[in-house]
DNA sequence: CTGTTAGCGCCTTCAC
DNA sequence: GTGAAGGCGCTAACAG
């Protein structure tokens, strides 16, 4: 059993609320030296802790925020976790880390989950089948960023990436090498950042002329599976696509099996740009052609918000941040034959 | 404010210990059905939800556990969070998976915020500079699993993986195909996994008679800069390996640069067996020759274990769980010129 | 300067 | 069957 703060006070000879007092040590709380001193002993001596569970219920505060994602196991959003978790650390706050498993009824569970712990903020990347109980969040004034995927019509704190530019800037680049028929695969269409990506490749088609065909687009579940049968139909079709503009790590693992099964090789047959994080980008049979988060940079927005959310509440006024992402350019665009 | 079971009492008339009862619903405790229904229905207007961190203070405990991992941006214990969350969540617990960023002090500080946060019992995997907070959680009794590193001499639940016999079978296998001079790269080699890999390697180069060099052991931090370190400085042996065993994906990566921008190429100069879960691995350059855990595994005897512990602690019967890995020979690996 | 008092929201024992 | 009382460990307001 750990020790209280009536233990330590016991053993120092005076009340547990003089010790809280002297533990939280504000500056301007008046209390001796001499008792301060056996206090802190007497803490010693015990290795005494503070009961967090007790002082968030008296408090109606826990100094821990809550980051919601879809998938711990994908490496954007690992990677968004351990810079956030960093910078929580820093600031005095505990991160709890809680998977969704891209399914909405989860996620509405690990929310109240969250909120009946007494967090002091959220960081959520949405499933985005369902938006109330974020809006509820909203409606109570708990502060709350959303990351990756934004409700545009929401009143929150989102940072985002400049999907629809990004999307817009890899079509443009396969233009230049002569695409005319490129591909859209992806995960599901509900997602912020799909639909972004789509509206940014339709643009693409536009501008540059290029054949439009609903065929060429390709959504379906975050799976490896559905990004591998998203792929096979593509290249199956009777014109098939000679570029592919591939949305996240797992569908374009399930895209890369789709195109070696096929017999094709890239960029000789089909050239692939792709929305991954993966750091063995450089090191795969063709080095893909990438376009990249910063995973760093949008955990420090996130955090900044959340942070000057928390200690000083801005009603209403809200900031939708968007973070750039880069292209990099590698073997596996080539131009079209 | 969220509703309170007092709020509860007050719209259904009755006491708050009333509704307490109803809502946990225990079979054998008596109330009328009629006031059954109308604080279910109390319950339902007022939308309540109870708090867990009143419930944990009261009750001594939380329903959650804590996961602590050195690397939560690692496929491998991303892997191992992903599903033991599912796990949790499915047995009713939350799952607090908390980053020790590979840091002594975090991880002790992280421990000590998760218990006085409540939870019912650890998963840890430690970073293995210190044992000491490690052991006093034994001491008080509180659930506990280590995962992937042990500490041999303390009595704890672990699951670990056959590193030993496994490190030991992939020189056997590079025995077979002619390797005389064989690397271990490595990060920390204070890691129980990295110990009993070297122990297997050792003991193979024993048994097959290959060339013993300690230059030929290349330990570092567990950073892609160590990895790449390291492979450097082997490669620029004289008489320099003709194959690695690489423990860790990130230290791969770093091996994997070494080799390209020396030149090298896979496996023609030089043969790779790699510890890593990389989806990628089938699709890099040569696709890689990988020992491979099962995370799934991992996590569900760890889960069973806690889980077990939690419910009926089983004083000092201790269990050592190995779980086995595999061996995935791809194209990395040839025979020695 | 320090002690007393009064809860935070919940659950458990003991009455009736 | 249900209510009242007490307390988990902590902090805040008020005394003195």
């Amino acid at each position: 059993m750990a020790s209280t703060l009536k233990d330590v006070a016991m053993l120092a000879g005076v009340h547990s609320s003089t010790v809280s007092r002297v533990l939280r040590g504000k500056e301007n709380i008046p209390v001796s030296e001499e008792t301060r001193q056996r206090i802190l002993e007497a803490v010693r001596q015990l290795n005494y802790r503070p009961d967090k569970t007790a002082r968030a219920l008296r408090m109606r505060k826990s100094d821990a925020v809550g980051l919601v994602i879809p998938n711990i196991a994908s490496p954007y959003f690992s990677g968004i976790a351990k810079e956030l978790d960093i910078l929580c650390h820093n600031a005095g706050y505990s991160l709890m880390i809680y998977d969704t498993n891209e399914n909405q009824e989860k996620e509405i569970v690990v929310i109240e989950d969250l909120l009946s712990r007494g967090v002091d903020g959220f960081v959520i990347a949405p499933v985005q089948d369902a938006d109330s109980h974020i809006r509820q969040l909203v409606e109570q004034n708990i502060p709350l960023v959303l990351i990756d995927r934004d409700f545009e019509t929401m009143e929150t704190h989102a940072v985002i990436c400049d999907d629809e530019m990004s999307a817009y800037k890899a079509v443009s680049y396969l233009s230049d090498l002569g695409h005319k028929r490129i591909g859209f695969v992806s995960g599901r269409q509900n997602l912020y950042p799909v639909l972004k990506r789509l509206d940014g490749y339709r643009k693409g088609l536009n501008d540059f002329n290029l054949e439009k065909d609903t065929a060429f687009i390709a959504s379906g579940g975050p799976t490896l599976e559905s990004g591998y049968a998203s792929t096979v139909n593509l290249l199956s079709l009777p014109n098939k696509p000679t570029a592919l503009l591939v949305s996240g790590t797992i569908i374009t693992v399930g895209a890369l099996k789709a195109i070696q099964e096929k017999g094709l090789s890239i960029p000789e047959d089909v050239s692939i740009i792709s929305y991954t994080d993966t750091i063995y980008a450089p090191f795969l049979s063709t080095p893909i052609t990438t376009i990249s988060h910063s995973v760093k940079e949008i955990a420090e927005k996130a955090f900044e918000l959340l942070h000057q959310e928390i200690k000083t509440p801005t009603k209403g006024d809200v900031a939708k941040v968007i973070v750039q992402t880069h292209l990099y350019k590698r073997a596996s665009t080539a131009p079209a034959h």
